[in-house]
DNA sequence: CCTTATCTTGAGTGTACATTCAAGATAAGG
DNA sequence: CCTTATCTTGAATGTACACTCAAGATAAGG
């Protein structure tokens, strides 16, 4: 009758930070211990095997971003410029040096596909939350009246998610600050026309 | 005094499918050794390691891709519709189950960026000439008077590159056909307009 | 304060990996 | 047809990995 010590969420998100730096084949066990401050034993008391923790970081992942977005959407003010907002934030994450400015779960997916089914499957589902998360936004604004019925939100939405993923990945490329936002302005006004 | 056997351009086009379809780190020497039908000593004394065999095969598969590219504009036909045959055949290669629906270049960019400087910069160079070839592209296009100048050909370029990133990989996450044409329909007026 | 269930510890295990190298094979030059 | 430089072969090497497990530590219940 011992309860577990560590910080369940500490933990996830230090494994989280470091999945999301070196990739999930990349990321040694070692690594975990050393990011986590856990012993090999623990962890895979606590999650089965590396794969287990990968998939609880996901989660844990998910959650966080979730509550992100919940906090730039909750206000029943208008939704475009909450939107302007939250893609000019992709843009800054972007040109940080920070290692969280590429997405664990579009880095890990690119992985894994034709790997592992079920990771796979897993980040599939979550990104296509995240689309939906996008497409409520959009409805919200036809609602609003802040966009026409041209093109469905759910049209709208899947747009964007491509843009944005396009915009991380071409900032690999090319870091420039104005480069990004030109690419970002440019994104909002197809998505909002 | 004896001359190498086996074909490079064979050679360096399988090592190109494996680093495409498993990654460059889980592309073990014993699956490049299966794929090319060489023995360890061969690649080895042809490419001195891993990284080598990988950089030699990047260059090979950027080769093919300006082949592929040149083929389909060559004509002094407009621009435009070669270009909408582009997006279009980029979509085919998504859905299409080959291992080549995904890029090599953003694949292993997004791998080994922060890991292996020389690499990323050997994917970011060419990526680089990738947007830059699209670039000359919607130069032709505007002295052909097929678009207008409200947007710089570069500023096009960028847009299009970002969009083809996404859309590559938004389609890991939905394979369904109907959407992806969609998406390259409405990229195909947000790059023309 | 003792029992016991559970957690923590970290050395140990087997496997898979990138790379090397010495022996054998083979083609060009004389 | 012999020499020799170069290529081919594949077993061997050392390292890094994911994972295990038995011994030790610790908290809750009685």
């Amino acid at each position: 009758m011992r309860v577990a010590e560590f910080d369940r969420e500490y933990v996830l998100r230090q494994a989280m930070i470091a999945f999301t730096q070196y990739g999930y084949a990349k990321t040694s066990m070692q690594k975990l211990t050393q990011v986590t401050a856990l012993h090999p034993g623990s962890l895979y008391a606590a999650f089965k095997n590396k794969k287990g923790i990968f998939l609880a970081a996901i989660e844990q992942y998910q959650a966080d971003r979730n509550q992100q977005f919940t906090n730039l959407f909750c206000a029943d003010k208008a939704v475009l410029p909450n939107l302007k907002a939250y893609i000019d934030s992709v843009v800054a994450e972007c040109v940080s040096g920070d290692s969280m400015k590429v997405c664990l779960l579009t880095k890990s997916i690119s992985e894994v596909e034709g790997q592992d089914e079920q990771i796979s499957q897993v980040l599939s589902d979550n990104l296509n939350a995240y689309e939906n998360t996008l497409a409520e936004q959009f409805n919200r604004a036809i609602l609003k009246n802040e966009i026409t019925t041209e093109y469905t939100a759910k049209q709208r939405a899947r747009f964007l998610a491509m843009g944005l993923y396009g915009l991380r990945t071409y900032a690999l490329t090319n870091n420039k600050r104005d480069d990004l936002k030109q690419l970002a302005d440019d994104l909002y006004i197809a998505i909002t026309k």
